[in-house]
DNA sequence: GAATTGTAATGGTTTAACCATTCGTACAAA
DNA sequence: TTTGTACGAATGGTTAAACCATTACAATTC
């Protein structure tokens, strides 16, 4: 019900006090707060005081520091980045593992398909086969090409989740993918047959947006991703 | 292909050298580290310096602070609330909105069932009625028990994710409803109808998952999630 | 034995000074 | 005119020493 009631610590009043007018839009992305010697003398506090609720901002991802004459504490624009670096967090601490996060992948491209088949627009089609026909080049080219392969794969991924205009299913695919490529990039090598099938697969699921089967557009992209996954389960030792 | 090179800052490295030392298991969660004065020492760095990272690592989670003799940094156990907090950000700042974070859940909701249906074991079938079993209790006493009834709902949801032992889908549901609970709370209020009908649902959901029916144990919880976001959004003004 | 008091260790805060980086400007050189 | 250089000012980065507030624990008192 309640939260712990800790002690006041002057720094995390300050935070308080500037993130609030971050959120309250009074302080605009790209624009510089106070130096910390103006501050300080605003809030009443010591320039360390200042300096650790300046640090816990910068960690949030709420403002970044920049150096020298005109510098100062520049205010950001939040994105998934903080949440990525939690998840990353989660990962290196063994809470999570790649099987896990591969796993939930499965379902996330299987809803976010769904999503897509029942909310395409022509010209999200358009996109669409427009990636494909990429995927289709580099496909036809061969596994040394497999890199460029995956890339545009993800693309098609991004571009589905972006057909959803769910902001949330947008910045997982990024989050998912910040943590888990690096294992994709080092044991994921991929046969040119295995290729060819998951170039079939993209076709088949753009395919099921296209005609609006979201049941079908689902069951092809769950077994989309959990073909990818075996491919990875194969190599791993 | 490169992030952009910073400037070294003295705390991000001492930042560094203690996560390091959390991550590789050297200090676990309950243990201390020394304390201000002694680690300045160690790290042959100013107190001020040594605070800034010590609130940076505070607000990765990682540890916490304690007061008084015997006090200190104390290692915590990394969760799901820094996922939280940067989710909480993103919904302040409106690039997440209570109609995304419900559409997702439906299909996080489905999902979970859907593994849970496939990997239930008797003991599980046994927990899950047993939360049935209070949940139609509570039913049957009316709408004056709705908060009680709505606590075993979220209850049932996440034994489901527990079923499915993916500690993505377990964070998850403390991280969805860590932010959208409130909502729930403020707007949501059930007619005696809408109780019952919500009962229904989540008996049939667990029929789905003790008869092992994937499909069906997905649909029903989509429905199930989906006609709760329909009680909240037609109170909403 | 229980309550009170004292003490020492710990984090919290302040102050003042100096260093390092950066940007603009003035000025010299080509 | 353009280019390069030097310098000054403003900014964040770091250090040092001191003092305050809180807490655990031991000593003392009743």
């Amino acid at each position: 019900m309640f939260k712990a009631a800790k002690q006041n610590r002057i720094f995390q009043d300050v935070v308080e006090q500037i993130q609030e007018t971050i959120l309250a839009g009074k302080l605009k992305p790209g624009e510089i707060l106070p130096s910390e010697r103006e501050l300080k003398e605003m809030l009443q506090v010591s320039r360390g005081t200042l300096r650790e609720a300046l640090r816990v901002l910068e960690q949030k991802g709420l403002i970044e520091i920049k150096l020298g004459v005109g510098g100062g504490a520049v205010v950001q624009d939040v994105s998934y980045n903080q949440i990525n670096e939690s998840l990353a967090l989660l990962i290196r601490y063994q809470k999570v593992s790649l099987r896990h996060l591969s796993e939930f992948r499965v379902g996330v491209e299987g809803r976010v398909s769904a999503l897509a088949a029942e909310r395409a627009t022509p010209a999200d089609i358009i996109r669409l086969k427009s990636l494909l026909e990429q995927a289709r080049q580099f496909a036809e080219k061969g596994s040394d090409f497999q890199r460029e392969f995956v890339e545009v794969d993800k693309q098609i991924h991004l571009a589905l989740a972006e057909i959803t205009e769910n902001p949330v299913y947008i910045s997982l695919h990024h989050t998912v993918h910040d943590n888990i490529d690096h294992y994709y990039e080092t044991f994921l090598v991929m046969k040119q047959r295995e290729i060819e099938e998951n170039f079939t697969d993209l076709g088949s699921i753009i395919d099921a947006v296209e005609k609006k089967d979201v049941d079908g557009a689902r069951q092809l992209a769950e077994a989309h991703v959990l073909r990818f996954n075996h491919y990875m389960e194969n190599r791993e030792i």
